[in-house]
DNA sequence: ACACGCTCCTGAACGC
DNA sequence: TGCGTTCAGGAGCGTG
């Protein structure tokens, strides 16, 4: 289930795992994900050293040093399970593990995905900013080109719930539908709110409130990057005190209303996905 | 350009 | 115990 947070840690943690490394055997269990993996795509990563690990919204970007670069997304049940040098041996690939690297010191790290909503392709570095799946993203939530003027200016005439446009990955890059109703909670705006209404005020409040989100999610992360190197890959996500998401009937975090009265955090229904709201915080 | 619904797939959590 | 149903999630794609 990861989200911009979820990607930003694995990403991390491949880096320390492969970073400097050489893929020295690339197992391929079937020919597809949600997509068909590329032609020859074992051979042609096997031998490469990896360069870095970095990540464009919810894709890991890993560069190779023949100017390829792998490209994965995780899906909703995509994992990257590490396995150190030390307990290596004998590794016998999981139910689910797709793709599964060795490196040149013996750590592995396997693509578990039960549900293959994943994606993997490589293409040249040259060719990233035309790739189908990234050129239409919209900028990164934590970047400098993300503020309340161009939020509002992406939002302007847009006649659907804000929910919906902020899951839409060309406004902005890398939020999902945890992220999202946390983040409407902590700006205060109603995820039923059309889109082009948050504007001017709401914006810059909506703006902070999704880096903040993040940012602490990414910060609860790092401290459990320990155990995702060293155990199972096991990476639900971190934040699991969770202000609205998933709270239905219970109060809002810091809620001083009456639950008995309010019905406490309100679970909708937006485009087919749980929205989790605080009616009596968010307008 | 925008909005919306459908779809991919499987495991977990239910109800009977 | 075992079966069937529902739900969750990201995002590409087709249609209006």
């Amino acid at each position: 289930m990861p989200e911009l947070p979820e990607v930003e840690t694995v990403c991390r943690g491949l880096s320390a795992t492969l970073s400097g490394r050489v893929l020295a055997r690339v197992d391929q269990h079937r020919p597809d994900l949600r997509f068909p993996l590329p032609d020859n795509f074992a051979r042609r990563l096997t031998g490469r050293r990896v360069e870095s690990v970095g990540r464009r919204a919810k894709y890991i970007l890993i560069r190779l040093d023949d100017g390829q670069v792998l490209l994965i997304h995780l899906g909703m049940a995509g994992r990257m399970v590490v396995t150190p040098p030390d307990r290596a041996a004998g590794f016998a690939p999981a139910t689910h593990d797709h793709v599964v690297f060795r490196a040149d010191d013996g750590s592995v790290v396997a693509f578990n995905d039960a549900r293959r909503f994943g994606m993997m392709d490589l293409v040249a570095e040259a060719d990233l900013p035309r790739h189908r799946l990234l050129a239409g993203l919209g900028p990164e939530p934590l970047g400098n080109e993300f503020h309340d003027a161009y939020l509002s200016a992406r939002l302007a005439g847009r006649r659907t719930p804000i929910k919906a446009a902020l899951l839409d990955q060309t406004v902005v890059a890398g939020l999902g539908n945890i992220y999202v109703s946390e983040a409407l909670f902590g700006a205060g705006i109603s995820p039923r709110r059309l889109a082009a209404s948050v504007a001017g005020r709401r914006a810059e409040r909506l703006v902070p409130a999704i880096r903040e989100v993040l940012s602490a999610a990414i910060a609860a992360g790092g401290s459990s990057l320990r155990d995702y190197v060293q155990t199972d890959g096991e990476l639900g996500y971190f934040q699991h005190a969770w202000a609205v998401y998933d709270r239905a009937g219970e109060p809002c975090r810091d809620c001083r209303c009456d639950v008995e009265t309010t019905g406490g955090v309100h679970r909708i229904v937006q485009s087919g996905r749980s929205t989790f709201y605080c009616p009596a915080k968010q307008r």
